[in-house]
DNA sequence: AACTCGGGGCA
DNA sequence: TGCCCAGAGTT
C-alpha cells in the first residue's frame, strides 16, 4: 500500500498530486527588493496574496524604501491600504518598522530572523518568508494551514510551529517551497478544513497518515 | 491564554 | 447574511 512511502517519496509524491490538482499554484506576493517582500508580507496576515498585490502595485511606484514610506502619515497610509483587513494596525506596524530600519538597521533590510522580529508586525512566519524568498535561506514559512495540513499528511510531527518548521525545512525541495506553500493552504482551505476534512475526496488520503490511522 | 483587529471568502 | 480567518501585538 502507499501508505508505507516514506517522508521523502510522499513528498515526491504529492508534488506530483499537486501539480495534477492545483496546476497554478496561489498567486505569490509581487516583490522587487527585500524591502517590498518584507512590506507585502506584513500586510499578508490574514488576507491572501491576490488581495496585497492589489494595494502594492500602486504603493510600491513612490513608497518603496523606509525613507520614503515615512512620508506618509499613518492616516495617508491606511487610506492607501483600506482595502485590506486590519488596514489600521498594519499601518502602524508598517511606519513603525520603517523607523527601526533606518534608526538600527541602516535602513536595510536585516538577514537573521532574530534581527527580522525585532521589526513591528514581523513574527516567525513573516521572518522566514522574507529568509526564504529574499535572501534564499533556509527557513519554511509555517502558517497555520501549513501546520495542520503537513502534519496531518505525516510531513511532520505536528509538536509546534518551530519544529514543524525545522522539519519542512529539511524535507521539501527548496525549488518547490513557494509552490508547496500555497499548495498547503490551497488543500487547507478546501479541503483539509480544520474543522470537518472533506478526506472522501481528497486526492491525497492514500497517502495521509490522518486518513490511514 | 484569551482578546483584538477587519475586509474577503465561502456556505 | 453570518461565520471564519493566508498572524502578530497586547493585556
Amino acid at each position: 500500500m502507499t501508505e508505507k512511502l516514506n517522508k521523502e517519496e510522499k513528498v515526491e509524491k504529492l508534488i506530483e498530486l499537486f501539480s495534477k490538482h492545483y496546476p497554478e499554484p496561489g498567486t505569490a506576493l509581487n516583490f522587487s527588493t527585500p524591502f517590498e517582500l518584507l512590506i507585502a508580507t506584513i500586510l499578508s496576515a490574514q488576507t491572501t496574496d491576490i488581495q496585497v498585490n492589489k494595494v502594492t502595485e500602486d504603493l510600491f511606484e513612490k513608497y518603496n524604501t523606509p525613507g520614503s514610506m515615512l512620508q506618509l502619515s499613518q492616516k495617508e497610509l491606511e487610506n492607501k491600504i483600506n482595502s485590506i483587513g486590519l488596514f489600521r494596525n498594519k499601518a502602524k506596524y508598517i511606519l513603525k518598522t520603517c523607523k527601526i530600519l533606518l534608526n538600527d538597521f541602516e535602513g536595510e533590510v536585516p538577514k537573521t530572523r532574530k534581527e527580522l522580529m525585532q521589526l513591528s508586525g514581523v513574527g516567525r512566519k513573516t521572518a522566514n518568508v522574507v529568509l526564504a524568498n529574499a535572501f534564499f535561506k533556509a527557513a519554511f514559512p509555517v502558517d497555520t494551514h501549513v501546520f495542520r495540513v503537513s502534519a496531518r499528511l505525516g510531513l511532520s510531527s505536528g509538536e509546534n510551529v518551530k519544529r514543524t518548521e525545522e522539519e519542512l525545512t529539511d524535507l521539501i525541495p527548496k525549488k518547490y517551497w513557494i509552490d508547496f506553500h500555497h499548495w498547503l493552504i490551497d488543500h487547507g482551505r478546501a479541503v483539509c478544513k480544520a474543522q470537518n476534512p472533506d478526506c472522501e475526496n481528497c486526492f491525497a488520503s492514500g497517502i495521509c497518515s490522518y486518513y490511514n490511522n
